[in-house]
DNA sequence: CAATTTATAGAAAACCTTTTCTATCAAGGA
DNA sequence: TCCTTGATAGAAAAGGTTTTCTATAAATTG
């Protein structure tokens, strides 16, 4: 036979198919032996209650839709996993929808999940000028929804964020502490967490009253994994060949990073022993570089969780107001960094 | 007004129901004058077809599944991201499942999936268990099925595999015709790829009359990510203990080939001076390992892609047999393998 | 000109549930 | 005894489509 319907059910138990329902759903009272019946029939017939059909009178599919910028990003999996995991000890099921970082595919892919009728959606690193020309402030209007690592004052949506302030700042204070003067800061164009992190760079060099100088702030084009390195590698040499070079470089990101030390051992310069670096994200390759890579953690696993767990309440309950979960970060030492030579 | 449905249109536009659903489907003649009508209707209303009344009477949600041992595995995001590319170019959406590499929650996994009624299911690395116990044979009678480098013979389904036995062959002989003769052979328990290649190793070794020692096989735990890299370190250690050391060592992945890389360095083995190194995946951290790890190439991009072609091509054709796509490899040489010193 | 075909479009059934409304029977209260 | 309440269960509507079946008018055929 093929796929058994409820009302092959109520037939072989001898009941209406509304009654099937109420054992199904408990939601109503039937009578001991009755409902005994129907399980019987049920068990016997194998009978699953179809998705569809059920999604389509009720209000929910139990499922929802995660938007993330390239699932081969060495960052993003790590999420994916945090939100895998709270989602499918709840039963709900996970669309993954990968927009190469493009702004328009971040729509586009926003409305395939609309229509294919998700209970929410989560947005992983959306891109800047979704959240500001107000789509996603449109959206959230719409459907239960959380950005994850992306941010603007005055949007109403939810926000679940690493605390990059926090992050930045356990970066510099460390190498400060360490005895650094002369700390280069090397990011990417066109990120927001860039943006924060560069900030933070002048606020605590100018609070530790060092001088800040121009030819220190080293910037890359965007790009993802090994092009980045590359990108570091060729940026930093050109700031290595100069004079005077710095004691100490923090990278926005660990591939930066990495970047960094390729630069230097092409050019004799040791490290940490010449050159401090430290990188940002405590992504795999920190662990395995050589020296191993002091770093940010970001925890992207609770991080996942926690927006997972945001959204799944917000869906539970949607009458609430918004909300912001900034989550702490972690200095993780390792070995390249160390007190500068000629302090 | 909440979301339109088909009623809404056929009001507006003065037509019948049928008459919209004929002018969306574009599957039954309708006046020109009509279609117009129609047409302006939709767009003034904004209607949009309801997903799941549509896949509640078709047969099709436009949907499959994918289930990964683990989506923070370097390996697996690269071909999710080849299936990703296909489907969404074909319109399917994609219910990410993620096992823990777990053989039971792959059945779980399945079970749900079926009751989502997805179109049809990707299995990357599927457990031998599954493939051996018959589960996925069954799977298949139920449903489009791929299952993507696992693979067992005599096993009634469709199978997209790189070819290991190539890809561990173009290793030995690589460094067999660098000089080698004593080559050490690095694997973990309980997986089908990493017995396939052993099995070549013998081969290969027995073809070029080389004797094989015992010692030389290395088997550890199966773990994931650093882990491994941990495991091979130990493994790898205890060996180089030994007065006979090798002179080149085949690791059956990457981060087994970095932990054969560190432990080398532990000991003041110089690599590729005093050993040369063979990885196997070309995972991004053969690419940041110092020196670069030699490897195997499997461009899981084109396992994704390939698998997804596959498996939407049954869905459009149900009735053709099954297949068994082999993917070739390519040996990637970097900076960890060279002849060695006293032939 | 009658009969048949063709083009077009609507009514209603089907897909499989959930939920509201209605019905039955027994027990309890006045 | 009659009415109300409570427990249980069925009939039918609703959810939004697609598809089959039927209907009408116009066009073609003999």
């Amino acid at each position: 036979m093929e796929k058994p319907t409820i009302a092959d059910v109520a037939k072989y138990a001898g009941v209406s198919i509304t009654t099937v329902s109420r054992v199904i759903n408990n939601n109503y009272p039937v009578k001991e032996e009755t409902r005994q019946k129907v399980e019987e029939a049920i068990k016997a017939l194998n009978f699953k209650p179809n998705y569809l059909a059920r999604s389509l009178i009720g209000k929910s599919t139990h499922t929802i839709g995660v938007i993330v910028p390239s699932i081969t990003n060495l960052f993003f999996p790590v999420v994916v996993k945090g939100i895998e995991k709270v989602c499918s000890q709840k039963a709900f099921s996970l669309f993954l929808c990968d927009t190469d970082g493009k702004e328009e595919s971040e729509r586009t892919q926003m409305q395939n999940l609309l229509e294919k009728q998700v209970d929410g959606v989560l947005v992983i690193d959306p891109r800047y000028e979704n959240i500001e020309n107000g789509f996603y402030e449109k959206s959230a209007k719409k459907i239960p929804l959380v950005l994850i690592n992306g941010y603007h004052r005055g949007i109403r949506c939810n926000f679940v964020l690493n605390d990059q302030e926090m992050g930045a700042l356990q970066a510099l204070e460390y190498l400060i502490k360490l005895g650094h003067r002369d700390i280069a800061f090397l990011r990417a164009k066109n990120s927001y967490s860039y943006d924060i992190k560069e900030q933070i760079y002048y606020e605590t060099l100018q609070k530790h009253q060092i001088p800040i100088k121009e030819e220190n702030i080293l910037v890359i084009e965007s790009g993802n994994g090994l092009e980045t390195v590359e990108l570091a590698i060729q940026a930093v040499q050109k700031r290595l060949e100069q004079k005077e070079i710095p004691t100490a470089i923090f990278a926005c990101n660990d591939w930066m990073g990495v970047g960094v030390m390729q630069a230097a051992k092409k050019m004799g310069i040791a490290i940490p022993k010449d050159l401090s670096v430290i990188g940002y994200d405590n992504i795999v390759i920190s662990e395995i570089s050589e020296p191993k890579l002091t770093t940010v953690d970001q925890n992207m696993y609770s991080l996942g969780k926690a927006s997972a767990k945001l959204l799944l309440d917000i869906i539970k309950h949607p009458t609430q107001g918004f909300q912001k979960i900034i989550l702490d970060t972690n200095l993780i030492v390792r070995d390249s960094c160390t007190s500068p030579k000629n302090k």
